[in-house]
DNA sequence: CCCCATTGCCTTGCGGCACAAGGTAGTCGT
DNA sequence: ACGACTACCTTGTGCCGCAAGGCAATGGGG
């Protein structure tokens, strides 16, 4: 009970990366080649250690089927099954800078909204 | 022609809006009493635009059986229906701040996967 | 008085998506 | 051969924002 988070807080964090997850994953391509398991540990590095295979690889093929990634196969050199690569394509580029503005316009309000009232615990004056 | 936003973008947005625009709620109630026509408005002036009442009412609802908001009724003073005012209980505003906390500890991380790439395939949007 | 515009609240049906759990396949050490 | 590990993929579930539409109360005009 210590080390887990709250259950309400791991709901809200599953609601949380919706809308955005994909970006994530198309930013990470960006910076070069990736494969599916590398997503949950760059994504852990990053400090959002919650996201499961089961949303990422869906996601993936979401995005190749909709033409913003591509995938080639390549051998695994730590042994074991081959892995599956991915690389952006130029609408995925396109819809990552899109995604990255939408991101910034959705942020900075929400962020404004929730730090803008007094957060003290206090009484209120009802 | 298009109205402005796309499709997708819009799209996006709705998905951005899941788990934190309970807590934007949260945080308007906050300040004050606030009857539900009021939110959309709050919501458009932070920079929200988007949020439709079909999506506030039943989070409201849901938020009251929830037992983190209670409601009074109070004649409309600009004629019309009666208001139906919402205000925090102990246990709305605790949640608002665990909310504000996981906000932080998402927002982080997101903004810094979006940004940190390097752009470095081309172009720059300069 | 009746009608209707305005204000305000609520419901229904829909669709997208993260997740848990479970399954398949390839490679290696013993 | 067998288990362990790496890696990928599928199914079922539940949540929740949204569009569209409907109900209730108030007040003004014909």
């Amino acid at each position: 009970m210590t080390k887990g988070r709250s259950a309400t807080g791991d709901q809200r964090r599953s609601q949380l990366l919706r809308g955005v997850l994909d970006l994530c994953l198309l930013s990470l391509i960006a910076e070069r080649p990736r494969y599916g398991f590398e997503f949950a540990e760059a994504l852990a590095d990053a400090g959002l250690e919650l996201v499961s295979d089961g949303s990422i690889y869906p996601l993936l093929a979401r995005m190749e089927r909709a033409g913003l990634i591509t995938s080639y196969r390549a051998p695994s050199p730590s042994g074991g099954a081959p892995r599956k690569y991915y690389r952006l394509t130029d609408t995925g580029r396109a819809e990552l800078g899109r995604g990255r503005a939408d991101w910034l316009a959705f942020a900075g309000p929400v962020g404004r909204i929730l730090t803008a009232t007094t957060p003290s615990t206090g009484e209120n004056t009802a």
